[in-house]
Order: structure tokens, then C-alpha cells, then sequence
RNA sequence: GACCCUAUCGUCUAGUCCGGUCAGGACACCGGCCUUUCACGCCGGCAACACGGGUUCGAAUCCCGUUGGGGUCACCA
């Protein structure tokens, strides 16, 4: 197992399936395949509040639709599992235990009152923030008789304050960092889960993991895992940090300002194969510089060296090209089997059809009246952009609402159905103090293009999330130009 | 702010390790050709070595400094 490469993807179930893990995903991905290793898919789902199941669900479609099948899996199982972070928890205690006993970590009994005044005391002296290791001098005895007696508690990793950690990245060669100025990072949690760290470091050597790829913001954290390596006495493997997708302004990519979630471009038509291969191209280049290639020729050429490293920004005008070229080299029998995946499936077409049908009074009407449901981004002529605004606001203020509306209550979403769309509405009317009526035709112009139109939670259960979300911050920016 | 990463056309990049081509390709943009139209395709054009010092006969390439951009600084990952 030793000279087996073997990598992983180790995405945290959140939120919507980010393009940012398919891109790390796409390199660890094609690393084991070219040295005949194994891909792993870890969840990490330590962050109870946050991690759903739902998240998961969209994780594994997301990177299948991709052709990023991984080798070992929670659903898939495999030698090193579980592969899901909350099912390994005694591993991750048990080790924790193991760093308490060398005197590696140590409990930490401060409030969080406590971290939080030490925070603003240290911004307001312009000290350097980070704990200050106050509980570091508690004896073990002391400490463990505390533990016992079931005192809230934390486990914080013992850096050294003296001397410097000297980390190798395989792209950017050596990396020192004084240990003076990497905090005592919390391990374990007080609700006894591990912190990404630990969990992180432990499960990449009990995996076997020998190729770290990940994103480039993790480097200022490498000291504290090269200490946690060192401290259980393991050898490190070889790290490598991929630079950062960037929206057009250079800024690391948002959902604000870029397409970001994988369902979006599925729902919007895009080719995985084409899509895979725009990200391949984000800091890589074949050594002939072809830009059109498939995944197995990007396998069998890839060399994490040619990575380059200013950070890519995502262009949606050049991956569009590329999905177009790929459009052009398929045959229409092969087009047709892929819009039968999309909108012309029995099972879309009898989601939208109930919606038209009493609207209609000829068979051919259903392409006009349902056409919002086939297309992209709708257009707002004259008459719909009056209606966008809503009841006595102006265009900005009616774009500061739908922004709202959207980051606030239509992005969390995890469930999209009718109901609890109704549900995110009528909540976000509450908490603004807008009535229904007020914001509810802004919305349907904005998601439709039209003032008639079917029921709006139905019509846009049936557009989907993506879909919505799309048209929506499309009517934001038109609405921002309407005095 | 501190620390770390980074720097070639507007964007993705080749070239940088082993100094010496009009700094090459692609997207976008602009022109032309093809074509009943549009698109595709083809041809052409615009457009960059962040700045300042060195080293050298010669610097995008090596060294130093500056500046810009980014990331991190959570009981989130």
C-alpha cells in the first residue's frame, strides 16, 4: 500500500455542491488514476450544526454527474472506512487521548466569554490574535480530575513557542513559518467532535493518503498539521496546494458574484465532459498547449508540476466556448438522449404540464405560455420592469429586497418544494415587515419574465433552485439600474 | 494589522529551472472571407513581461527592494 498513490476529495456537506470542490476533486481525482491508485471521497461532517444529509446527497450526484467516481466511500465502503467523519468518532478521541498523554495537547477550560474578551483586548492593543495559552499551565492532574468532574473542556494542540516549522509544498518548495505565531488550535471540540485538523490529519494516515491536494487557503494552516504529524510520529505525505478559484475582480469565488454551485451548471445545460475540462484548464496546460481534451488524456498527461500559480479567474464566456465545441462534436441523437435528462423528460414535462394546463386552450399555446420553463435567463421588457418594483420602492430597494430574500432565505434552502418555498417567503415578509403582495409579483417577474403565470411556489418548485436563484440576481441587476 | 502565498495581453496561459526568437496560443473584442440569414468554420487585427535598482555584451527569465492582488488569523471546513 505504501507505493500506491492514493488520494482524496474531502468536501463538508453544507450547503450546494461547490465548482471549487470539483476542481480539487478533478486533480486527486486523476493523480490516483494515472498511478493506478485509489480516489477516496471522505465527508466531513464534524460540524454538527451545519452538515445535512441533503448536502451529502447533492455531493455524491454532483461529482458522478461529473465522472468523478471514486474508489472507496461511505456508499461505496472500502478498507479505511467509515468515510464519514461523525461515524469516527471514537478514532478521532481516542487519538486526541493520545497527544493529551505525551503532553502534545492539553485541556482547555476557558469560556468562550473569555476567548472573546481576550479577542478585543488583543485587537485593541494590536497584538497578535490567538490564545494565549492560558490553560496550557493547568497540571495534568489537575486538569484530568477537572475533566472527570465533567467541566466544559476543549483539546488544544501544544505548538512550540520557540523555533519554526519548515513545511514543504510540492508547487511552491519550502514554506517556514515561526511557531511563535501559530495558535494552540482547538482538536476537539467541547461537544466532543473533532475540529477539521485533527480529523483531517488522522484520517489522511489511517486512509493512507500520500498525496494532500487541496486548496491553496490551507497553507497557513500546514504547521499545525505537520505538528500533529510529528507528534504521533507519522510520516507526513506529500502536500500540494492548488491555487484558488477568483471571481473577475481577483477575490477568492462567491455565489455573490460567480455561478458557483454544480447544480447550476448542470441545470443550465453545460456538459460535465466540457465542464471538466474548463477546470482542468484553471493553472494547467497540456505540454502542447491543446485546450480541448478529455479526461483520460488529461490522466495520462498530468504532472502537478505544470500547475501554475496565480489564482485562475473563473470565465464564464470561455468555458461557454468550450462546452460549445463540445456541443458541435456530439451527434443530435446523442444531443436529444441529453435533453431527454433535462426538460424533455416525461417527468419534467408532467411537472410542468399540470401548470399549464388549464391556461391553454390549444395544444400548440403550451410552448408560449410554458416557454420560462425551457429557458435560461429571461428577458424584462418594459411592462415586466415596471412590475418588478415593488409597491412604492424604487429599483434599488426593491434589489436590496430580492437580495435578501435570495442570500437570506432562498439560498439555505435544502429542501425545494412548493411548501417550503411558500414557507422562506412568507418568512422573509415577516422579518422585513414587506407584505405578500408587496413582494410576491417582483419575485414572479423576476423568475418568470411575466405578470401571468401558474402559482408562483409551484412554478418555481418546478424551475428549480438554480433557476431561480439565476433570474433572480439577473433582476437584481436590472432592478439596480431602475430609478 | 500580522503572517503566508502570488505577479506575462481585459481573461486562461506558453516561455522562467539551463539568460540571447518580431514574447507564442486560446477566450473576449474588432475587421474580412464563406453564406439567402444567423451560427459554425477560415483569415487577419488589437492587446502583456507590475515598478525600481542591480548582475550581464544581452534579463520576462538570475539577485535585491517596492508595489499590487489573494489567503489565513473560529469550539467552520
Amino acid at each position: 500500500m505504501s507505493d500506491t498513490v492514493r488520494t482524496r476529495i474531502a468536501p463538508s456537506p453544507t450547503g450546494d455542491p461547490h465548482v471549487g470542490t470539483a476542481y480539487v476533486a478533478l486533480f486527486n481525482y486523476a493523480l490516483a488514476k494515472k498511478h493506478g491508485g485509489q480516489f477516496i471521497l471522505r465527508i466531513e461532517d464534524t460540524d454538527r450544526t451545519r452538515s445535512n444529509t441533503a448536502s451529502e446527497e447533492m455531493i455524491f450526484e454532483a461529482l458522478r454527474w461529473l465522472g468523478l467516481e471514486w474508489d472507496e466511500g461511505p456508499d461505496v465502503g472500502g478498507p479505511s472506512g467509515p468515510y464519514r467523519q461523525s461515524e469516527r468518532s471514537e478514532i478521532y478521541t481516542e487519538h486526541a487521548e493520545r497527544l493529551v498523554a505525551t503532553g502534545d495537547a492539553y485541556p482547555c477550560f476557558c469560556t468562550r466569554e473569555r476567548l472573546t474578551e481576550l479577542r478585543a483586548h488583543q485587537r485593541e492593543n494590536k497584538l497578535a490574535l490567538g490564545y494565549d495559552g492560558h490553560c496550557r499551565s493547568i497540571a495534568p492532574e489537575e486538569a484530568a480530575a477537572r475533566r472527570s468532574a465533567g467541566e466544559d473542556h476543549v483539546i488544544r494542540l501544544a505548538m512550540p513557542d520557540e523555533g519554526e516549522t519548515t513545511v514543504i509544498d510540492l508547487l511552491r518548495g519550502e514554506i517556514r513559518i515561526d511557531n511563535a505565531q501559530v495558535d494552540d488550535q482547538v482538536l476537539v471540540k467541547s461537544d466532543g467532535f473533532p475540529t477539521y485538523h485533527l480529523a483531517n490529519v488522522v484520517d489522511d494516515h489511517l486512509m493512507g493518503i500520500t498525496h494532500v491536494i487541496r486548496a491553496e487557503e490551507w497553507i497557513s494552516s500546514l504547521p499545525k498539521h505537520v505538528r500533529l504529524y510529528e507528534a504521533f510520529g507519522w510520516d507526513l505525505p506529500v502536500f500540494c496546494h492548488l491555487p484558488l478559484l477568483r471571481n473577475a475582480d481577483k477575490s477568492k469565488i462567491s455565489k455573490r458574484k460567480n455561478p458557483v454551485s454544480l447544480n447550476h451548471f448542470r441545470r443550465a445545460g453545460f456538459l460535465p465532459e466540457a465542464l471538466l475540462n474548463y477546470l482542468a484548464l484553471m493553472g494547467w496546460t497540456m505540454p502542447d498547449e491543446r485546450e480541448e481534451f478529455t479526461r483520460d488524456e488529461f490522466i495520462d498527461q498530468l504532472t502537478l508540476e505544470r500547475i501554475s500559480l496565480g489564482g485562475p479567474v473563473f470565465d464564464l464566456d470561455k468555458l461557454t466556448w468550450l462546452n460549445g465545441k463540445y456541443m458541435r462534436d456530439l451527434e443530435p441523437q446523442e444531443i436529444l438522449e441529453r435533453l431527454k435528462t433535462l426538460w424533455l423528460s416525461d417527468e419534467y414535462l408532467l411537472k410542468v404540464l399540470p401548470l399549464a394546463h388549464e391556461r391553454i386552450e390549444t395544444l400548440q399555446d403550451f410552448f408560449e405560455y410554458a416557454a420560462f420553463f425551457f429557458t435560461g435567463d429571461v428577458d424584462y421588457d418594459d411592462a415586466a420592469r415596471k412590475k418588478l418594483l415593488a409597491k412604492g420602492r424604487t429599483g434599488p430597494q426593491t434589489a436590496k429586497l430580492l437580495r435578501q430574500l435570495l442570500e437570506d432565505f432562498i439560498d439555505p434552502l435544502l429542501q425545494w418544494t412548493a411548501e417550503s418555498i411558500e414557507d422562506a417567503l412568507r418568512r422573509f415578509c415577516e422579518k422585513y415587515e414587506v407584505t405578500a403582495k408587496e413582494i410576491f409579483m417582483p419575485v414572479r417577474i423576476a423568475v418568470t419574465g411575466r405578470a401571468a403565470t401558474p402559482p408562483l411556489f409551484d412554478t418555481m418548485a418546478v424551475l428549480g433552485k438554480e433557476v431561480c436563484r439565476s433570474r433572480m440576481r439577473r433582476a437584481i441587476e436590472v432592478l439596480r439600474t431602475i430609478k
